[in-house]
DNA sequence: AATCACATTATAATAATTCTAAACTGTTGA
DNA sequence: TCAACAGTTTAGAATTATTATAATGTGATT
């Protein structure tokens, strides 16, 4: 398989080992077209459905971890009893749909540019993200 | 107590009644000069702390949800391990000083006007939320 | 192939939140 | 005023996401 060639030397050189584990999860994540919101749960069920194998969930846990830390993945600041990632990580934004719990993209060109005037010594800026909530329109 | 009775009127005309715990927790949250966050583990802390009594914890789960989906409260969207809240209900938004997990408000002026380009059909704006996270700088 | 540090695993532990069902209490109307 | 009732509080149990643990397994290096 080429692909996972390719997810092969990205852990190797980010000082992940390619594990089995890994270059599975790899597959369920990045070998996509597009790019997708995910629990940790809808992922395990996933890595069951499309690679016929099981995980432990711990391990997709550090896995989820481990590629969030190194920037392949986001977590999406939202208020959930559970974690929101995703795996579109370039800067962009979020629609909360709160009547279907439902998360949609905004690209960074839909939002105008956010100047933040304000700041705070000795800090600096490691993101500026936006959540819009919308809800159903009462007709 | 005249302040009492301001938060007993209120709560009335919110249909929620006004019970001997909420009128304590209305005192914790509102009574103060200065808006602020809390998570749930904090205003208990804060319940023992002012009014040297004791509110069930159920209790207090239930007045922040009933707070929240009246107005009087908004829940902050971030990942934590748990939810905070904050006593502004105005529109304006937050740092997030992810080396010491804490939450700094940000004027509304102070971030510019946020355009929100791409509409979803059936759906309205409820509300916009901009999350700047924020570490040390490194020297 | 041996070694070792890093990973995986099942399971336990932790902790936030929600549920439950019984007891309690504002409110309402007689 | 007070009985009745619906809404509220409560302690504790249940649930659930996440993290910790410690034994076993496995890539990488020699």
């Amino acid at each position: 398989m080429l692909k996972n060639t390719q997810y092969l030397d990205k852990l190797r050189k980010s000082g992940l080992r390619p594990t089995k584990q890994r270059l599975k999860i790899c597959e369920v994540l990045f070998n996509k077209s597009k790019t997708f919101h995910f629990t940790i749960k809808n992922l395990v069920e996933k890595i069951e459905k499309e690679t016929e194998t099981k995980i432990s969930l711990a391990t997709v846990y550090n896995t989820v971890h481990a590629f969030k830390n190194k920037g392949y993945l986001i977590e999406i600041p939202i208020n959930s009893d559970q974690s929101y990632f995703d795996t579109n990580t370039s800067h962009h934004h979020h629609f909360y749909n709160e009547n279907q719990k439902q998360l949609i993209d905004i690209d960074n060109a839909d939002i105008g540019p956010i100047k933040v005037k304000k700041t705070i010594p000795g800090k600096k800026i490691k993101s500026i993200e936006v959540l819009v909530k919308i809800e159903d329109e009462k007709i």
